[in-house]
DNA sequence: TATGAATGAGAATTCATTCAT
DNA sequence: GATGAATGAATTCTCATTCAT
């Protein structure tokens, strides 16, 4: 039975709680008494506070675009590698709540702060939409369409529907169907192809 | 020429400094020395940093609510009024940058720490999308749709656009065309607009 | 029908805050605020808070000598004097709780603080004690005795069983009669008299 | 040669400080430079400036109750249990001259703020006394007297005669003779005791 | 005299980081 | 690797006092 290295549990722990409260609002006691590990032992594996911020952030933005670049670049056809970046970069920020909160933070300052490394897993995905448009518009399928504002538009919607989750849960509930409509990452990404395909096919 | 009162200095100041940097991250010395006020003073007028922030996010969200629910609620064409909701909701934030970072922050903290106050402007706007959605389907213009995630798109793109722009500003510029398609807000709400409008039409 | 002057208010008040909270513990704003003057006022009529409590010290303790003085001076016989001595005294403590208060604080501090006019107050106290008990010896009343052990004895029995009854009330009471045996100054000094008398008397 | 810890060099210290200026008048930066640590770390031992507050009086009065509980209790004679009771409380106090000055301005302010295991500390003491006072009556030595008035005659006296030391030995000396008559606990006791058990002696 | 607004010098507390063991 | 104890540099907030009107 293989012990957790202390080194993931920080930064597992971490990640959450500069998801939370930001890096700023991300204090080094705190990390150190849910982590249950000593204040030092963090210094002692991840350097110091901006590190461990980096270290968070590339273990978390990683397998992100990797996931929505394995997915896509095996399609061909436009509208399914559509539907699949949106579909993957659906899933995989519902499984890690914290990316879309920690990226959504970063992008409030502009990314300028944001680890280089970080920022590049960002523009992996960025210039793979930029291709998957190009794609349809050279086949005739998609009408001319600003990447950036598709790619805010994917990006910007799915992280408020990821991040509104648990506030939305605390509200008064409604129905059984209600509750898996509203928090179906799936149906939200289907969704989402749909509204963008529809205004982008050609006809 | 009536000085402009120091309470209202600070007020403007102090949004944006919580825009740029978080309310963790914003210091009450800079925001003094950026102010040009005694520190004292940003006491004396607004009790503590929690209650400022309380303070700047009223005075922000406040007037922004209202101009899209003036614009909006003259209309009675569906269409009309989704397109006002969009242009205005974008004007607005466009007008006030610091309102869609501090936005942003708000969110990814779930919306948890929101002053009440500031809650209420968005569920507002948010009530506001849910009449002319409504009014659009009785009216056998639009097909059914999920009203939040309408919003979250709308919010969500609009928030990602504005915020982004310092930062491609300073990216190795395009052609002057390039520039006024990219920073410009109307027409990146003309596009989301039009993104919307396609795939709620029945037809 | 005579105003009260600002200046006796601010007197009356900041003597009462200082008996609560002492010198450092007192807060000007919160004068001002119980007074319902301006801070600024207060800094006009008592330059400064070290003068304010200057002026607070000689107006509580100067009567209370002087009555004690008053009442003693004229009486011959020894143990009448005495008697004289602690009622008034006590009397003019239980009138006037704050200076019980103020003294004790002042006193803890050893009378290093202390305006030299409210140390003059007390030093014409403890002088005249001293004039009676060598009256008493010298007509062969009173056994010799340590003037200031006497002083003490009063002084510190009268300020704890003043300072103390606004506690003692708050506690699960007794009877009628017990309040009265326990918060009657009267009677407090009759048995405080009495045990010092009945110890000094010859035979 | 066993060095002493920190958390205890920083309690001695601050009681001798709260006893000198009181809880208000104390400040931490002087407490820091006067125990020679660093701020923080006074901080890392005692929580905040309440938390070392109350630290200090329950390590300054818990010994001293004992004391006189223990001096007290193994006495059966009246008169033997007043004298050790006095005698104690007296010597207790003289020993560590910061707890009278403490409980003076503990007194000062109704005992309203002490903390309550230092309340305790007292109550034990005046319940000693009541046992005492009604031994004595009960087996006709003692004429029933009032417990809290000779507990505040104990008290109040002796704080008195403690923290009025450095005082008066401030004051143009007089011969060795009064000083040891005027600076001697156990001398100021034996007058105490005697003053007291004096009145109380039926006959 | 009275008052709202300022302000400089503190004072309490926090926090990232380091050190000795 | 782990840990309790430091520590210096902030950081928030307070408070006596003053100023302009």
């Amino acid at each position: 039975m293989a012990k957790i290295k202390t080194s993931e549990k920080i930064l597992k722990c971490a990640t959450r709680l500069f998801a939370q409260h930001g890096y700023d609002g991300t204090i080094m006691d705190d990390l150190a008494e849910q982590c249950g590990v000593n204040k030092a032992s963090i210094y002692y594996h991840h350097k110091d506070k901006a590190t461990l911020y980096e270290n968070a952030l590339i273990a978390l933005f990683t397998p992100i675009a990797d996931a929505v670049v394995a997915a896509v670049s095996v399609e061909d056809d436009p509208v399914t590698r559509l539907e699949s970046h949106i579909r993957m970069f659906a899933r995989a920020s519902a499984d890690n709540p914290y990316f879309s909160a920690i990226l959504m933070r970063e992008l409030a300052s502009g990314g300028a702060n944001m680890p280089v490394s970080a920022r590049r897993q960002m523009e992996r995905v960025l210039a793979l939409l930029g291709e998957t448009l190009l794609l349809g518009e050279s086949k005739n399928i998609f009408k001319p369409a600003e990447t950036l504002i598709i790619h805010f538009m994917i990006v910007g919607t799915i992280n408020l529907f990821v991040t509104s989750i648990p506030f939305r849960k605390s509200l008064p509930g409604a129905s059984r169907a209600d509750q898996r409509k509203n928090f179906d990452i799936e149906s939200a990404a289907a969704q989402i192809s749909k509204i963008i395909i529809d205004s982008l096919l050609l006809k």
